[in-house]
DNA sequence: GCGACAG
DNA sequence: ATCTTGTCGC
């Protein structure tokens, strides 16, 4: 499910448009053996994107191997079109891998979006894998305030359908926002993400992800 | 028109 | 996301 990237913001739409009709949220039960974490980083005033893509062992949660990519940013931010922005470089690190752990967790929703095509969902059709959204904030779906306690949740909804949850990774910390990507459900995608997030609020695999592309930043001058 | 708005 | 120091709290 291959698509050009440089497109103007209408065309970027009317593409997500075409990707949902192709995102699978199938139930059945994953029991993953790898799973990896992807983040995407900025650098040089925004105009470079750094793109780190870890994998861990599941569910012990042993580093295995971690790949990355740097290039230039040539889609500004708009909300609901992130994927347009930081898609090129996650292909790019995704070619480095030597094998396809068996589900990724990307920082950015997955269903839960305007389209019903998040990051997570997209990149899961373009790339036919498996993935899960982990977002740090709200984006779209109306919900409760999920419980203090790691593990409570509440579900994210959009006119009476569940799109996700909005899950508690910590005790007392901020809730995350959970969607399946592609090929996943919701439970298995909440089920994934809290026990990837051992001790801290975000999935070991991307956060992760995250700290080694801003390290890759710091010492890229 | 007003408010919301992943990273 | 990024620009940035210290500081309150578990």
């Amino acid at each position: 499910m291959m698509h050009a990237w440089d497109l103007s913001p209408r065309d970027a739409i009317e593409m997500q448009r075409r990707i949902a009709k192709e995102v699978v949220v199938y139930g059945g039960t994953i029991h993953p053996e790898t799973v990896a974490g992807v983040d995407v980083s900025y650098a040089s005033k925004g105009r470079l994107a750094v793109c780190c893509i870890t994998v861990f062992s599941f569910p012990d949660m042993d580093f295995i191997n971690s790949v990355h990519s740097i290039m230039e940013v040539r889609f500004p931010y708009i909300p609901g079109l992130l994927t347009f922005r930081e898609g090129p470089s996650v292909l790019d690190a995704f070619e480095r891998l030597d094998f396809i752990p068996d589900v990724f967790i990307f920082d950015g929703q997955g269903i839960a979006h305007p389209r019903g095509v998040g990051i997570a969902s997209h990149m899961g059709v373009y790339l036919g894998i498996r993935s899960i959204g982990c977002a740090k904030s709200h984006l779209f779906g109306d919900y409760k305030i999920p419980g203090p306690r790691k593990g409570d949740m509440s579900a994210l909804v959009h006119k009476g359908d569940v799109i996700g949850t909005v899950l508690r990774t910590r005790d007392n910390t901020r809730p995350v926002f959970i969607s399946p990507g592609h090929m996943i459900d919701i439970i298995d995608s909440t089920r994934i993400a809290l026990e990837c997030a051992t001790k801290y609020r975000l999935p070991e695999p991307v956060r992760q992800a995250h700290i080694m592309s801003r390290k890759l930043i710091e010492q890229l001058t």
